[in-house]
RNA sequence: CGGGGAGUAGCGCAGCCCGGUAGCGCACUUGACUGGGGGUCAAGUGGUCGCGGGUUCAAAUCCCGCCUCCCCGACCA
């Protein structure tokens, strides 16, 4: 039907991009639309079930690079542990597995016969019951810990309804399991990560968030407190970019994970658990994304230089070839990810090409470059074609990737303040959420029903995060009765 | 998991009601002209009609079962 519908669009140069879904149109097909069209993934054929392609792996390869380098600097080591967990282990944390056992995939049989196991093996929705039996062996005395483990994998949760990065069946994550000889350490422990956590999102992925504690219905199952990093899409939702828990001793409990401490007593471990994942991915294409695509900050692009070179012939191909050649070792030297593109397309349609994967920046480079000895550069956010010299050109573009980076940023942060409110009561925030998204902030007293209430009646809104920063005064939004915090607020995916 | 829609070439669709052995656009291949924002012409390639069963001389088309996808709701990194 695209035909005739796509001849109306206005004449404006913005309108490259011609085959993606306008976000103002239909924001989910947008969505849909842009990670297909730029190759990030596909379904497989099995419902709910991912196929991450190379472009959109190398975003999360980049993203487990810069993360990876964190947890090691500070003493983390990676894993491997099972796949499947016994049963018996899955349950032994009651909260934990009541949490869990609506999206738990068994696995009964096995074999050419597929005879039914004596006991059903869950694939893991999340690792904290095999890694709780299986680490106590390593750990008897105080000089044992902290044990900081992680572990980069996939696990399986049976969702009823997927979208592709944001909720599919299997996903990719790092999960990391940490045990401390006390709740200060532990609670540290916590608190560190969610740092983490929050440099990924703002420094690498340039989307701004909002850290704080979940409230107690958003608290991972069996956690005593679960820390979050939120952020906020163009669409005006709300996304959980990551989570960071501190379990106390539950965990420890279950599996009896103890020590000996310094006085020869027996203790049990405090401990904790953190993940991110390849939903990050989705979180890059809606947090940036525009009408033509994607925008990728450069520290997470796969390529964050292309060169479209221009020629008409042989000659003229040897030509911009040779020019090319002359500089682009610079680039290398500099550290840029770069690459040209030699494809036999017209330059129109690389242009539209790179532009729907986001790359951050362009050069188009013909006879009349080579001769003036520049490129015509092109950034993914202003899109004016600007001359360049080609002198100093590693370093110059090392700068405008540096700079592209913190406009990202800042556009984002921009948008984030925009959509940022200040309400006191319900009706407010009913009337609020029937017109926009955003973030909400208010003051609630912290009592369960109270946040029941908002999620019915103002259509499906949640407590994303409660600072404990800032101090409160006010009447919760909800009662009226005396709030104890300070809590923001938004629809969420 | 409930309610609605749909699966025909890589993508988007027509054909189905009324059974007769599959078609269109884009993409793809080859060639020519072209080339600084998505070009033109010509000649081609490509399909177990989602899967399994049934009815029939004959099934993309009719019947039954299943799978998958999309939209809307309840649950979720």
């Amino acid at each position: 039907m695209g035909a005739k519908g796509v001849k109306q669009e206005t004449e404006e140069q913005q309108d490259f991009v011609k085959e993606v879904t306008k976000m103002s149109d239909d924001f989910d097909r947008w969505y849909t639309d842009v990670v297909r069209k730029a190759e990030l993934a596909d379904w497989s054929g099995v419902r709910g079930m991912m196929v991450v392609r190379p472009y959109g792996w190398a975003m999360w390869e980049a993203i487990m690079r810069a993360f990876d380098d964190m947890i090691k600097e500070s003493g983390h080591e990676n894993w491997a542990f099972p796949l499947l967990i016994p049963r018996e282990y899955l349950m032994k944390e009651a909260e934990h597995i009541e949490g869990f056992a609506p999206e738990v995939a068994w696995v009964t049989r096995a074999g050419g016969s597929m005879e039914e196991l004596e006991e059903p093996l869950a694939v893991r929705p999340t690792s904290e019951t095999i890694i709780g039996p299986l680490i106590k062996r390593y750990i008897q005395s105080h000089r044992d810990l902290p044990k900081l483990t992680n572990q980069w994998n996939s696990v399986v949760r049976w969702e009823m309804r997927s979208r592709l990065f944001l909720r599919s069946r299997e996903f990719w994550w790092q999960e990391g399991h940490t045990f401390h000889a006390s709740a200060d350490e532990a609670m540290q422990e916590a608190d560190l990560i969610l740092g983490y956590y929050r440099s990924i999102a703002e420094d690498w992925l340039a989307v701004p968030v909002l850290t704080g504690r979940k409230s107690p219905a958003e608290t991972f199952p069996g956690a005593v407190h679960t820390l979050t990093v939120e952020g906020l899409m163009r669409d005006g939702l709300a996304l959980q970019m990551g989570t960071s828990h501190y379990f106390g001793q539950n965990f420890a409990r279950a599996y009896d994970i103890s020590f000996s401490n310094r006085e020869n007593a027996r203790e049990l471990c405090y401990s904790t658990s953190w993940g991110i994942s390849t939903r990050l991915v989705g979180a890059l294409v809606m947090a940036h994304g525009d009408d033509s695509g994607l925008i990728m900050p450069p520290k997470i692009a796969p390529i964050q230089v292309v060169i479209v070179p221009i020629f008409r012939d042989d000659e003229s191909r040897t030509k911009v070839e040779r020019f090319i050649d002359t500089w682009s070792p610079n680039l290398r030297a500099a550290g840029i990810r770069h690459r040209v593109d030699w494809r036999d397309e017209r330059p129109g349609d690389k242009y539209a090409h790179w532009e729907l994967k986001g790359v951050p920046i362009r050069l188009n480079v013909g006879g009349r470059d080579a001769d003036a000895g520049q490129v015509e550069m092109v950034d993914r956010l202003a899109r004016q074609k600007v001359g360049v010299p080609i002198s100093g050109i590693g370093k110059r573009l090392a700068h405008e990737l540096d700079a592209f980076q913190k406009k990202l940023f800042d556009r984002a942060l921009n948008y984030q303040s925009d959509n940022t409110y200040q309400l006191e009561t319900l009706d407010q925030v009913v009337a609020h959420f029937r017109e926009r998204g955003g973030f909400v902030w208010t003051q609630w007293c912290g009592e369960g029903e109270e946040e029941a209430r908002i999620k019915t009646d103002a259509g499906g809104v949640t407590i994303r995060t409660i600072d404990e920063e800032t101090k409160v005064s006010g009447r919760c939004f909800v009662c009226g009765r005396p709030a104890k915090s300070r809590v923001a607020l938004a629809k969420a995916y």
